[in-house]
RNA sequence: GGUGAGGUGGGUGAGUGGCUAAAACCAGCAGUUUGCUAAACUGCCGUACGGGAAACUGUACCGCGGGUUCGAAUCCCGCCCUCACCGCCA
């Protein structure tokens, strides 16, 4: 949710939001004549009420001088004064209410740096390393390598229960188990503490990281209990600052957290659906930063770094976009996504999204800083990232490692798997 | 699932109708004193939204929503949440 502080220069905000294709200038026209509006209330408002206090604060005086009948003169002027306090904040709250639903329509302004795109083809490839294998003639999908070698199970987990929830199993559950652990001693290295948050949340969070209300139909709802099922470990633990003012001195807050994360993915079907490249449940590990906003851009630097450095400790090839205002998510102000090649599919498989949401996150969430000179509370930067989530690199290493003798465990992760070859 | 207790500022916790943004204590900040540390003392120490060039000032907020009243943290109603004990159980 935009900070309506921006809205004090519209022209600022509607060029900036142009990048988003997003044309703001009705909103944000709308917005400043409603502010108006209840600026203009508010004053009449708190005017009746202080006469208010002021009249209550006269009767009680007189009653406790005995002086029953002025009091009763002062209770009768009350009467009127109500009315119009009742009236006054009816008004006021339906206006606001108009400029939350104004508000909360306004996408993040994008970062200087984000380019003018319609969609994905327009993303800025940034960086790429890494060779792309040469694989032989017969090389298979990992879908089939996964049935080959019985490592993932997706018609089983179809049996127990539904699409898009395989069973890993023997090697495939041990190589899951190895690369979260991997991610996890990779974060705790770089500094971020490890959470193990819960993997249901109520509304509240739910709203504080914005998935409520808009994108309820992502969700897993648990309706009898109200939970949701967690899309990504970044809800519960972004929330963990919900509500809170921390001390700038402090800053950056680093977090990590592994969690299984549950997606409904109402709609999407076809081909990008196929084997693990979409799946209503899977194992990310997440990364979590909050930062001072003069602080967060080198702060998504350093994410971005950390990021890059587990792709290529895994060995794959790689490259980094910075997302164009077309692709970009509605909250974000800054995106790179990493995306693995899967040499059998051929394609481009996105595993991180890495973004700053700047004070975006922060303003629901109410999540405040200390200024050290000023002492006044600020709202502080929220970044977050995936580091990283595991079926599309785990698809990526089945297909691009494999050989006519099985397939190959990169070698960072043989100590975590204690095998180096699925065969 | 049953029964009971309770939700007040960063924390503990007082407050049962007006003089309460809310005692006291702890933590925190600034200062005084002091060989250092420690201690002691003094002051400050909520948030949001308005008005004002500013000094300053208004309003709201004691889990959330409604009600009673001239006046509500305090009384009434509804909801949410937490804790304790019992039962069940990883």
């Amino acid at each position: 949710m935009l900070n309506l502080k921006f809205t004090r220069n519209p022209p600022l905000v509607i060029e900036k939001l142009q990048k988003k294709n997003f044309n703001a200038s009705a909103i944000v026209g709308n917005i400043i004549e409603l502010y108006q509006q209840k600026n203009k209330l508010q004053v009449q408002a708190e005017q009746a009420k202080a006469e208010m206090n002021k009249i209550s604060a006269e009767v009680g005086n007189l009653m406790r001088q005995g002086k029953k009948d002025e009091a009763e003169i002062a209770k009768a002027r009350t009467s009127e004064i109500k009315e119009n306090i009742k009236q006054f904040d009816l008004d006021f709250a339906a206006i606001e209410e108009k400029v939350y639903e104004l508000q909360v329509q306004l996408p993040n302004l994008p970062h200087d740096s984000v380019s003018v795109g319609k969609g994905a083809a327009d993303n800025e490839i940034v960086k790429r390393l890494g060779e792309i294998p040469v694989l032989p003639e017969n090389a298979l999908p990992h879908w089939e390598l996964a049935a080959k070698y019985n490592i993932i199970d997706f018609e089983l987990g179809v049996k127990l229960t539904g699409a898009g929830f395989p069973v890993y199993r023997g090697k495939g559950a041990q190589l899951q188990r190895a690369l979260i652990n991997f991610f996890l001693a990779e974060a705790s290295k770089a500094g971020y503490e490890e959470i193990q948050p819960p993997l249901m949340v109520n509304e509240a969070s739910g709203f504080g990281t914005g998935q409520l209300p808009d994108k309820e139909g992502q969700m897993y709802h648990a309706t009898i209990d109200n939970l949701y099922l967690i899309p990504t470990a970044e809800v519960p633990v972004t929330n963990i600052y919900r509500d809170v003012i921390v001390e700038a001195k402090n800053l950056p807050y680093k977090n990590t957290a592994y969690s299984a994360c549950f997606r409904r993915e109402a709609g999407s079907y076809g081909k990008d659906v196929r084997g693990l490249n979409r799946l209503h449940q899977f194992d990310k590990v997440e990364i979590v930063q909050i930062a001072h906003p003069e602080k967060s851009y080198e702060t998504l630097e350093d994410m971005v770094k950390h990021v890059e450095s587990l792709v290529q400790k895994l060995e794959l090839p790689f490259r980094i976009l910075r997302l164009c205002g077309g692709d970009m998510s509605f909250t974000s102000a800054l995106t790179y996504d990493f995306e693995v090649f899967s040499a059998a599919q051929k394609m481009w498989l996105e595993v991180s999204s890495v973004s700053n949401f700047e004070s975006f996150q922060a303003n629901r969430l109410k999540l405040r800083y200390r200024d050290e000179t000023t002492k006044k509370p600020q709202l502080a930067h929220t970044l977050n990232g995936s580091a990283l989530a595991l079926p599309r690199i785990v698809a990526a290493l089945l297909e691009n490692n494999q050989t006519p003798e099985g397939i190959k465990i990169p070698k960072v992760l043989v100590p975590y798997c204690g095998f180096d070859i699925i065969n």
